[in-house]
DNA sequence: ATATCATATGAACATCTCTTCAGATGTTGC
DNA sequence: GCAACATCTGAAGAGATGTTCATATGATAT
């Protein structure tokens, strides 16, 4: 059942209707994890997120990040210029080099506590696989 | 400069190596930053983002979670089904009923690191806008 | 001034992703 | 068995995304 019995039972048909209306309730506003999913997603890109780990050390020139990153410069420039456009990371211009450097905290800490895991984990689970279809 | 200097230097070119190689050195393996994007990608979807938001409180039927996350029960099923195949959520099969719940601890860190900030940040600033092209 | 360098940008293209629609599968009740 | 139900699945189309190639911009050096 949903949230009551166990057995058959139309969902928000019968006692569950109590439950579901409190997980809406906890659910943050819409926008809230839209805005949330949207960070997501600029950790979602491989060579993105390369760069993003790689900033977690210090300031890199582009051609540094782009090296880093195992990436072309071209492909790294836009990349950078979408976390720009997102304030993940800030310029500093000098001369005709751009450093860039990681500026928002919220990410720099979905890193960290994600990179934790990884090194905890890589080695003891965790398939990338199928469930069961 | 790239890691010594300050003003025009090729990079890679001058001292900077150096630093270069020790951020090379100190990025996990690419499978795994690879693998870390994958669930930042199953994280970056609002619809799968508003149904793993709503597992946090606890398992929850199909129907349930289609509500829950205000979208149809069909793009609720294939986007179960997708989490299904990365095991960030587990079934449990009743009748005819199907409740699905978090089974990734990584990703319930993530999602509550994630939401403690949202909280905390909502409404003092955060801008989606634009860097200043 | 001119060539070179570091970075930025635009257009085009290929790829991936999510949604919907229609229908399949297995379950329950009559 | 048959109908209603909950969930699952596949195909198809729309839209988003990332890469490359070519070129632009601004800076430095000779």
């Amino acid at each position: 059942m949903n949230i009551s019995s166990d057995v058959a039972r139309a969902p928000g048909t019968s006692g569950n209707s109590g439950r579901l209306a409190g997980v809406r309730a906890s659910l943050p506003p819409d926008t809230d994890v839209a805005d949330l999913a949207d960070v997501f997603g600029l950790l979602s890109d491989p060579g993105r997120l390369r760069l993003m780990v790689a900033l977690l050390s210090g300031e890199l020139c582009v051609a540094d990040l782009a090296a880093a990153a195992g990436m072309s410069e071209s492909a790294t420039s836009h990349a950078l210029r979408i976390l720009r456009a997102h304030r993940v990371v800030a310029v500093r211009r000098s001369g005709r080099m751009a450093f860039y450097s990681l500026a928002d905290g919220h990410v720099r800490m979905l890193l960290e506590v994600a990179l934790v895991h990884i090194e905890h984990s890589a080695m003891i689970h965790d398939h990338p696989g199928d469930g069961h279809d």
